[in-house]
DNA sequence: AAGCCGGGGCA
DNA sequence: TGCCCAGGCTT
């Protein structure tokens, strides 16, 4: 690795610095990194899958995911051909549950047009469903040793902090720049065996960097390899960069459901395709009523199943609080037995009906709140004596 | 451009 | 608690 002694600054990115700063990160990846699942290969196939899942998630939490999937659905026919349900019961837990709808008709897409080999076309690995910017940019690069940039997080908060840019990514003109300035940085593919300069490795680079050294608090600036030509560094105070996102409020929601049981099973019904938990399972939930819990039950099974059910004998489990980005959800659930359950029909926000056995969890879609509620289910701690819900 | 879309790990 | 994570889609 070459010495950089310019000053950094974007007019600054000469061919020589810039040669300097691919050495150094392509060495200090080779040299070692962390052994991943979706590492051990450059199948298409995999890449793409490890990407969708890696989106907005850790790479801890991915990894066993990764290794269920792939066991499950080894190639991209077995993932074509599976049923959605099938795909969501492996998502479990994952969240962002669209990715998995948008990854099983992506597969489907394949099969039908591409014959089942992945595409090598940029403007087709675009056009694929939950393929944004940044995962055809990773497709391409790693799996198709194409000469394409990337920008997630981990490379913005690099790149930032590299150049001292008071960049915000998630603002249009932030990821302008910090994508134009990754296109610069990634070297072209080799021509053949020469494995300099991969842009796959590269990018790898640029994201382990990110996810183990130049971390967002406390970064780790004597193990980095390019911490001589960065300029946060220089200036002394590294976490300045990416300038902190504004923080946004979080409306509060409640909620009531129901766990009706019959003959050691519980209800469960399928929620339609798209929006919020768009095709998992759960217990009949819906909004809170002002008149009161029996009133909202009563109304739950009204709207949700086309029923009447003896609400007031509905007891009352402790409620809980689920978070999201965007909304902080708070659950009253109640648990109703019952000996016999009148014809029911899964209308509203449902389309799908079934019972399932909480003590033999069977493979379906669930949101963790929802696998969270039946385990309590299964193993029960204490009924709630109060019966508030307000 | 802003909102929607999960869940978990860590200071 | 707040922040962030190998982002993408819809409006």
């Amino acid at each position: 690795m070459r010495p950089v002694t310019d000053t950094l600054s974007l007019s600054s990115l000469t061919p020589p610095v810039r040669d300097a700063i691919r050495g150094a990160l392509l060495s200090w990846f080779r040299a070692g990194h962390r052994d991943l699942p979706w590492r051990r290969s450059a199948d298409p196939y995999r890449v793409w899958v490890a990407e969708i899942m890696l989106q907005q998630t850790r790479t801890e939490t991915v990894r066993e995911y990764f290794d269920r999937f792939l066991a499950r659905f080894p190639d991209v026919a077995a993932l074509a051909a599976a049923p959605l349900d099938d795909v969501l019961a492996l998502w479990s837990g994952l969240g962002y549950y669209g990715r998995a709808r948008n990854l099983h008709a992506a597969a489907r897409e394949i099969v039908a047009r591409y014959g089942g080999r992945f595409p090598q076309d940029a403007e087709a690995v675009a056009a694929l469903p939950g393929v944004g910017p940044y995962t055809a940019g990773a497709i391409r690069s790693i799996a198709l040793r194409q000469r394409a940039a990337l920008v997630d997080g981990n490379v913005a908060r690099v790149l930032a902090r590299l150049f001292a840019l008071p960049l915000r990514p998630q603002e249009a003109d932030g990821r302008r720049a910090l994508w134009q300035l990754a296109e610069e940085l990634v070297p072209e593919a080799p021509e053949a065996a020469d494995a300099d300069n991969d842009p796959g490795d590269f990018n790898q680079a640029l994201m382990e960097l990110g996810a183990t050294v130049c971390l967002p608090q406390q970064p780790r600036c004597l193990l980095c390899p390019v911490s001589e030509v960065c300029l946060a560094r220089r200036q002394g105070d590294p976490e300045r960069y990416p300038p902190p996102r504004p923080p946004r409020q979080v409306p509060e929601v409640d909620r009531v459901t129901l766990l009706l049981c019959q003959g050691g099973q519980v209800l469960l019904l399928r929620r339609l395709p798209a929006g919020l938990w768009g095709g998992l399972w759960e217990p009949p939930t819906g909004e809170v009523d002002p008149r009161g819990p029996h009133q909202a039950l009563q109304r739950l099974c009204q709207e949700q199943l086309g029923a009447q059910l003896p609400v007031e004998r509905a007891q009352p489990l402790s409620p809980f609080v689920h978070l999201l980005t965007h909304r902080r959800m708070r659950f009253q659930p109640y648990r109703l037995e019952v000996a016999a359950v009148p014809p029911l029909h899964p209308q509203g926000e449902y389309d799908q009906l079934r019972w399932l056995d909480p003590s033999r969890p069977a493979a379906l879609g669930m949101s963790a709140w929802v696998s969270g509620l039946l385990g309590r289910l299964h193993t029960p701690r204490r009924v709630c004596d109060a019966e508030r819900t307000t």
